[in-house]
DNA sequence: ATACCCCAGATTGTATCCAATGTCACCCCA
DNA sequence: TGGGGTGACATTGGATACAATCTGGGGTAT
């Protein structure tokens, strides 16, 4: 859905926010970055008023942080809310996989195997990235659910700067485990055995928070700070 | 916070939502209803540019539905939405319960109680709904968390009308579970047993969820339609 | 030397005006 | 008489212009 529709959407706001919001997600933009409303409608081609509402949008998405006649910047989190976002996750991802997964095809499941083994051998930091959001999206794809995704979307969304910091931390080392994990996912989806895939995910969940956690290096380390210290 | 300074905040669009947020929580405008963007600059006194930041704030908390060149609603949920949302709750409420018990003093913990029975002695339907939140949203308030609580918050807002809705419809019969329920998790929390405080919150929402899944009736029947069929 | 104040530039907030789009009622025609 | 098309009206979307506010640097007094 959405990317080419929301183009020709008639609605300039829409379509500011959503690219804005690819730009944070692709690693153009990091948190802490300051935003001029006047650059990006010069770069739209329009006037501020849509780009105004575009980052009143991604503001309550929790990828922008404003303050009223100052500015604009990308959102930043820190250790302690980005802990959170995951432990959030931890819990609601394994019921959100419950509603998709009673309705997933065989032709999803293959192509859920098929992330799982291009992961594995995956060399890049951003095809990492790319490929392990596919999957964990992917697998979601099929819940029927008009709440609970979009919000899962929004986690995923508000911590990704985060996750690209730290795949690019540790390189390709202890991603082993990861795999091995999406590998066991996979199988207890084949298998029918939902109650396994919960406890899968949330464990992975579970196991990337920990190891977030060992690196505060990469976060802020006062909330709504203006800057990225580093 | 908020009421007073957000009256001087130098934001007319966050004053404007706030006060838009409030009318639809406390029932003044319902699900379906009509909000048309030049009555409300009439009524705040300001020019329609705030008021369209405004409507796109509370789009993306889920309380409005835009739609493109067309108009602006109060939004509805369906039965199967609503049920999603409770699904969720019951699934993040316990955690954010646990945050916040660590810090629980013995003064709010009394409050708490007192919440309780003022419950089991409240008469009207409008008292009963604000005892609720206040008694819920109570327990979480020393929950140091910037993420989870204000989207506790706005999954209970979402559904809010709906709450009003079967208060009414139920009157006070069948209520005495769920002050029970209140009393039992002022209890655990008092003895500091987290684990089963989180257990009869949980329970506590489906037993609630449940009960709301009797009445279809309250609900939209298609996602998104644009009246109320009541 | 340092702390404070004040002013200029930059940036955001809002009002007014005009364009674009959707809605609805009316009319024409089969 | 009913259905489809067409036009005027109501409402929303966006651009320009102006007012309000914040930031940062330089000057002054202590």
């Amino acid at each position: 859905m959405t990317m080419t529709e929301s183009l020709r959407d008639g609605n300039a706001a829409q379509r500011i926010a959503d690219s804005l919001r690819e730009s944070i997600l692709a690693g153009e933009l990091s948190p802490g970055d300051r935003i001029v409303q006047e650059d990006l409608s010069a770069r739209y081609g329009g006037s501020r008023i849509p780009v105004r509402e575009a980052l009143r949008l991604l503001e309550t998405e929790g990828l922008v942080r404003l303050v009223a006649n100052t500015g604009a910047w990308v959102a930043s989190l820190t250790l302690a809310e980005c802990s959170e976002v995951y432990q959030t996750r931890e819990r609601i991802e394994p019921l959100l996989l419950r509603f998709s997964a009673e309705h997933l095809t065989k032709d999803q499941l293959s192509r859920l195997d098929a992330l799982a083994h291009q992961m594995s051998n995956s060399e890049g930091v951003e095809e990492f990235l790319d490929l392990d959001r596919q999957f964990h999206l992917g697998a979601y794809e099929n819940a029927h659910t008009h709440v609970l995704g979009s919000l899962v979307t929004r986690l995923w969304n508000t911590t990704q700067p985060y996750r690209r910091a730290y795949t690019q931390l540790v390189g390709d080392r202890n991603r082993r485990i990861f795999h091995d994990e999406h590998h066991m996912l996979v199988t207890a989806l084949h298998d029918g055995d939902l109650a396994l895939a919960e406890q899968i995910l949330a464990l992975h969940i579970r196991r990337t928070r920990l190891h977030l956690e060992r690196h505060p290096e990469l976060f802020d380390q006062a909330p709504n700070s203006k800057e990225t210290p580093a």
